[in-house]
DNA sequence: ATTACTATCTCACGAGTAC
DNA sequence: TGTACTCGTGAGATAGTAA
């Protein structure tokens, strides 16, 4: 953490924008003031204590007075600067769910083993998913959310198609991993019967089995995301 | 100005750290204060206060609170981001000089017409210098703070000699303009009788004709520098 | 015109505590 | 455990003013 008091940052900003860094600037505490939006006597002071605190120097040539940053001044305005690069630079490499298995299986099937999802899925994920969805049911509102959330990154899509019946809505595909374990990919639906807390998951294989899960047991899933720039 | 209370910044800077970001983040109060070193009465304000800003949201269940940036806390958080950054990237382009003309042109001139000094003067600012320097007397303390700052940038150095009688010092040249009018340089000497508040130009024509300047005449010196990093 | 002191006010923060 | 209220203290702001 800076040693530099949050209330002095925006004044360093304006003095270092002032070109203050290299060479001594001539202002008055009323025109700094004007620009950090407070009072002139509050611009004296910030003048005053970062002075003290060796962030700033000042030269007085009689009325006038002109300022200049210090290595430590530009040092602790740095320490800030990267804190909030940093921070902003942060963005999700996955998104993750957690919930509990429900039953499903049953329906799932059916349309897993439909020739128009089918072939697709083959062709784009590279597998024939086994026939069935696996059905979780998160476990807060958080991970609903993270749900919108991720409705919103790029997915491998597989084309609605129809048939002599109706027509089948598009799936969104997304790769992840089942309790570290279990290569899946998460699904959604255009058009679903489920409420918004349940996620379907699809594999190559069983993934009841191959996780030794079983209905009611806890499951989390992990999502890799491409990051937002 | 950023509508964001200063106070906020380094809470929110926080909140981003820890990936809130793109998804709802489960945190407490209390480990919240102390990340920002502050009390979880304080960290918790913090969360009131950004949320009815707008720049978070929270999400309640039961217990648990998640908390989430929203477009408009990533905004505010860019903007301060973006003075910050702006004002740190400044960096001088130039060094300016104000000051009176004052006598001289009688010794400096003895000094350029030296061979040892003239050829190199030919040789690597591309003319043979009017014979007699132009003395400034600065204005203020500030502008013998600017030329302590000038003599740490890289100049055209033109080396000191010998010839029978004694040995003349280096000269380090920085290519200026006066009054926005004339292409000079301003030297440094090694040696000179001079005090700190003087500084010489040397020009290809004579300055004084060429600014219509006289002794006592106001002038300013303009010397461009390549900004440090 | 300046800067910066003193007095006053506001509000940020922490302590205690209800829920 | 949590969050967030009230309240007291003091830092940070402004107003007025001296130099």
């Amino acid at each position: 953490m800076p040693e530099l008091k949050v209330q002095h940052i925006l004044t360093l900003a304006e003095l270092f924008a002032k070109g203050a860094r290299y060479n001594f600037i001539p202002i008055t505490t009323s025109s700094l003031g004007k620009s950090i939006c407070k009072s002139q006597q509050a611009a004296s002071k910030h003048l005053l204590e970062l002075e003290s605190a060796g962030c700033i120097e000042r030269l007085r040539s009689g009325q006038k007075v002109s300022v200049r940053i210090t290595t430590k001044g530009h040092t602790e305005m740095s320490k800030i600067f990267s804190v909030l690069k940093s921070s902003l630079a942060t963005s999700p490499s996955f998104i993750e769910f957690k919930g509990t298995i429900i039953s499903g299986m049953g329906e799932g099937a059916y349309y897993m083993s439909l020739k128009g999802y089918a072939k697709q899925f083959k062709a784009k994920l590279g597998y024939a998913p086994f026939p069935g969805t696996l059905n979780v049911k998160l476990k807060d509102k958080e991970f609903i959310e993270a749900k919108r959330a991720l409705d919103a990154y790029p997915a491998i899509m597989i084309n609605g198609f129809s048939d002599d019946k109706r027509t089948y809505g598009w799936v969104k595909c997304y790769p992840a991993r089942a309790n570290n374990l279990v290569d899946t990919a998460l699904i959604l639906l255009e058009r679903t019967h489920h409420d918004d807390s349940i996620i379907e998951l699809i594999s190559k294989d069983n993934i009841k089995k191959a996780t030794r899960l079983s209905t009611g047991s806890q499951i989390s899933i992990h999502v890799p995301v491409k990051p937002i720039s």
